[in-house]
DNA sequence: CTTGTGTTATAGCATAGATATAACAAAAGA
DNA sequence: TCTTTTGTTATATCTATGCTATAACACAAG
């Protein structure tokens, strides 16, 4: 999987490689058990240093998208224990953008919508459920 | 309206008060054209230096949620110019959150499940459009 | 035994966040 | 007119964070 840094974005470099990997995850391109670079290595894909990933891939591991081994290096695999913090970060972060959009005369409607096409672009196997 | 700061958060000074204003007009308990106290009153409320408070009325400003008037300080004023810019930046962030929910098993309907009671929380008057 | 792994430690540098004074022009109010 | 208050700008200092650099460690693979 492609991972591409913007050294021109305010968002830090850690993040950035933290987003892809989550994003990643999402769209099914990084499975269940996959491997990702070692921490040398994906440093020198990206042009960035060691910290910067080994910070990535701690904070991927903090909040359960990863297990560090030290035999096969970060391993994707989605943590559902604690699940219920997690949840609560991403629910916390989702209130300040629905409290913008309404703000913004976003609609309950097209706020919904918006979230279904993000969805459904993300893992477009799922019909409902 | 009361506003409060968590000197132990993670969270800057500045991006708390923003982010306080922000769920204040999404709740119209900050209505349209209502006056924020002066950067030196609310700095001296809140505890804070008075360079905090006038970071977060700049970007309050800068993201067209008031407007800065030497008469009546910062006044609440959502605009509705370059709203597509707005709305952009939103949905970026929106993006992310649709991402982790999906990599933590969250379900579509689930997720705007809760984007619907968010929004009806802060504007229970809103039917449906 | 060599190599590569995650991990930790230390240091240096740049930027951001927060504070502290100070000063300015413009408008309000007495 | 005079004083006060407003937003705004300018420095300066301090701390924390992000990024880099170098080095070293224990552990496992080959």
């Amino acid at each position: 999987m492609l991972i591409e840094m913007d050294f021109n974005s305010n968002e830090a470099l850690y993040i950035q490689l933290r987003n892809q990997v989550i994003i990643g995850i999402a769209k099914d391109m990084l499975k269940e058990g996959e491997s990702l670079p070692s921490v040398r290595q994906m440093a020198n894909e990206l042009g960035v240093n060691m910290h910067t990933v080994n910070k990535a891939y701690a904070s991927l591991r903090q909040d359960g998208y990863v297990k560090l081994d030290r035999r096969n290096g970060a391993v994707i695999s989605v943590s559902l224990e604690n699940r219920s913090g997690q949840v609560e970060n991403i629910y916390s972060a989702m209130q300040m953008i629905v409290a913008q959009a309404i703000c913004k005369n976003i609609s309950l409607t097209e706020l919904q919508e918006v979230v279904r096409e993000m969805y459904l672009a993300f893992s477009p196997e799922v019909k409902e459920d």
